[in-house]
DNA sequence: CAGCATTATGCAATTTGTTGCATATCAAGT
DNA sequence: ACTTGATATGCAACAAATTGCATAATGCTG
C-alpha cells in the first residue's frame, strides 16, 4: 500500500490535486511510480476519510475546477513514520524478458520491432530526465541544497534508463546478427 | 495477467511445480519476475481449469510428493500467441525511490543503512547472475546457440544490477558528504 | 528427541490494481 | 456548428496480489 506513500510525499512538497499528481507520475516522477487516474482519486478519497488530507475547491480561468489536497498533521506524521520504518525489496515484473526468453516463438522481426519500440521509449524518458538534470545544474546553490534528495532520484532515472539503453542495443545487434 | 505468462515461458522450457517455478522466479530469474507461493499456486489451479497445462503427481525419496506441470498444446498455443501480441509499457513502483525523496523526514544514518541493505541486496544478485554468466559461457556452442534468448535477458540483470550499484554509490557517497 | 529449516502444498479474507464507463468545462481547429 | 484534445473528476465490476493461517514429511543440529 505504497501509493499512499508516494501521494502523501508528493503533497509534502507542495499541494496538488489528483490530476496534477497523475500529471507528475506520468512525467518527471514516472521513473518511480505509476498509477492511473483512477487508483489515484480513489487513494485520495480514501485517505481523506482517514484524514491524513485534506482538501479545497479551486476555480480556474480557463479550466475546470480542481480538488486541491494539502497535508494534515496526521499525515505529515504517518508519512514520516513510514520513511522511517524498514523497506521490505521491491518486485520485479518484466513482461518483456519473459517474450524475450520465449522468443523463439515469434518471429526476429516481431521482436525487433517491440525491442526498437522498447528502445525509444526509454530514450524519451532519458531525454525527458537529462532536461531536468540541466535545470538542476543551472539552479542556485540554496535549491541545489533543497533539491539534493529529489536530484539523486532523478539519478536513478539517468542511470536506469541508460543502462535500459544499452541493454537494448546488444539485443538488437543480436536480432540482427 | 501475466504471471500466466511467465509460468507458460517456464514450462514450456521444461516440466516444474509449483515449488520449483517459485524457487526460479526467487534466484536466477528474480531479475525478471518475483511472485509468492501463494500467487503461484493459485494460478497454477486456474490454468490447469484453463487445460492450458497438466500435471502428475511425483512421489520423491527423502522429500514430499509434489505436482510436476506440463503444457498442454492448448498452452503451448496461448504462449505462442501472447509472444506475438505487442506489450505495453511496464509499470515502475520504486519505494526506496519515494523514500528518499522524502528523505529529510528521516536521519541520515537510517538512510545509509537502507542504501547500503539496498547495495548488498543487488551486489548479491550479481554475483548470482555473472556466476550464471560464467557458465553460459563455458558451454558449447550448440548450447550457447539454444540459450542465446536467455542469455540476453540475463545479460539485462547483470547491466541493471550494476546500474543499481553505480547509483547506491553515488547516493551513499552523497550521504557520507 | 526437541526444535528449526527446507520442501511442498493450499485456503480465505482483505487490499490493490485494472478495465470500462460516465460526466463536464473549455480551447483550438475544421 | 462540430469534433478533437486537454483538463478534471469519479463509480462499479472484475482481476490480481498480499497477508495470515494451515498442513505435512523430512533432514539437520544440539
Amino acid at each position: 500500500m505504497s501509493l499512499k506513500h508516494a501521494i502523501l510525499t508528493l503533497l509534502e512538497t507542495e499541494e496538488s490535486s489528483g490530476y496534477d499528481l497523475l500529471k507528475q507520475f506520468q512525467s518527471r516522477l514516472g521513473y518511480f511510480w505509476n498509477a492511473s487516474h483512477q487508483q489515484i482519486y480513489a487513494q485520495l478519497k480514501s485517505m481523506h476519510s482517514e484524514q491524513l488530507i485534506d482538501f479545497h475547491v479551486e476555480a480556474q480561468a480557463n479550466k475546470p475546477d480542481k480538488k486541491v489536497y494539502t497535508l494534515t498533521q496526521a499525515g505529515r506524521d504517518a508519512l514520516s513514520e513510514w520513511v522511517q520504518q524498514p523497506l521490505k525489496l521491491g518486485k520485479v515484473n518484466d513482461a518483456l524478458l519473459v517474450k524475450l526468453y520465449a522468443g523463439h516463438l515469434a518471429d526476429k522481426d516481431q521482436l525487433l520491432e517491440e525491442m526498437t519500440n522498447y528502445r525509444d521509449n526509454h530514450q524519451r524518458m532519458l531525454n525527458t530526465f537529462l532536461a531536468i538534470e540541466e535545470e538542476y545544474k543551472n539552479s542556485s546553490a540554496k535549491e541545489k541544497k533543497n533539491l539534493a534528495l529529489p536530484y539523486l532520484t532523478l539519478r536513478r532515472g539517468i542511470i536506469g534508463e541508460q543502462a535500459c539503453l544499452d541493454w537494448a542495443d546488444e539485443v538488437i545487434d543480436f536480432l540482427h546478427s
